[in-house]
DNA sequence: ACCCTCCTGTCA
DNA sequence: TGACAGGAGGGT
């Protein structure tokens, strides 16, 4: 489910219910994942949450250390869902696979293929790579060109390089090389100055559309929020194999690129 | 770039 | 039954 859309999305969204509250406890349900210091989340109190890449960053007071700070990081990869909840009570439920029990409510966690992770850290910086967030103002075309070298892997794989730019997965990486009218297979590297200013501004322009519509998703916790993800409404190429390209009427294709599934319109990215 | 793995589910 | 799924880590 998540990209940086979707995780921006949940962020703004558990923002206000969780911002404040204290941890009661936290329950692992899954044993993939163990080894998360529950005992020093407990008592925490929550003071903020953010985006950290792809992943949902929660900051707390230390439990244990008075004072401190402590930081947690979900990262729901394929399946993973965070739910808010107003009545805490240990549940279960299939795909729970843990829960943080608050003074009023609980976090749950539930994940169906269990590729999703849980971290705990003393700082935020310990949680993320050092690549660049492509919502930040150090996203420029020059910095763009500067991370993308003269590498010879084709753009679409470079835009979900996780350790160059944090947020972009499948979708967006699609639907970017789209508005470009880039092929996808086009090395990254051979980019003139003008298709990587272009990169970037359709990089940014597609992301801010898909967090004004909640991005892709469709969540429980949206539900209870009366919200639901809107861009499926706008997406141009993924997942419209065999399907007419809205601006030639080419037949849009598919083709594998690191065991993945890109799309794009043969006629309009060549 | 390629291949594989981690999981569980749905769909043709 | 096999292909595929919004992610990522490992190895060659």
């Amino acid at each position: 489910m998540p990209e940086l859309p979707e995780v921006e999305t949940v962020v703004r969204q558990l923002a206000p219910f969780l911002t404040g509250r204290r941890v009661e406890r936290m329950l692992v349900l899954d044993p993939k994942l163990d080894g998360i210091d529950t005992d020093s989340l407990a008592g925490g109190k929550i003071r903020g949450v953010s985006r950290l890449g792809k992943q949902i960053g929660l900051e707390l007071t230390n439990g244990k250390s008075g004072g401190g700070s402590l930081w947690m990081a979900f990262h729901l990869r394929m399946t993973g869902r965070l739910i808010a909840c107003s009545d805490s009570s240990g549940r279960t439920g299939k795909h729970l696979r843990a829960e943080l029990v608050l003074d009023r409510g609980s976090l749950l966690f539930y994940d169906m293929r269990r590729f999703g992770t849980i971290r705990v850290a003393a700082t935020a910086e310990e949680l993320l790579t050092t690549a660049v967030d492509p919502m930040s103002a150090e996203f420029t075309a020059a910095r763009l060109a500067e991370l993308i070298g003269a590498t010879s892997t084709p753009v679409k794989p470079w835009l979900m390089r996780q350790d160059r730019l944090v947020g972009i997965g499948n979708i967006y990486a699609c639907e970017i090389l789209y508005g470009c009218g880039l092929n996808p297979r086009t090395p990254a590297g051979k980019l003139s100055g003008k298709q990587v200013e272009l990169l970037r501004n359709e990089t940014r322009r597609v992301l801010e559309l898909a967090i004004d519509k909640c991005g892709t998703t469709f969540s429980d916790f949206q539900d209870s929020h009366g919200r639901s993800g809107g861009f499926q409404e706008f997406l141009q190429v993924y997942g419209r194999k065999g399907e007419r390209c809205r601006h030639c009427w080419a037949a849009i294709e598919r083709i594998v690129q690191q065991q993945r599934s890109t799309f794009f319109c043969p006629s309009c990215q060549r």
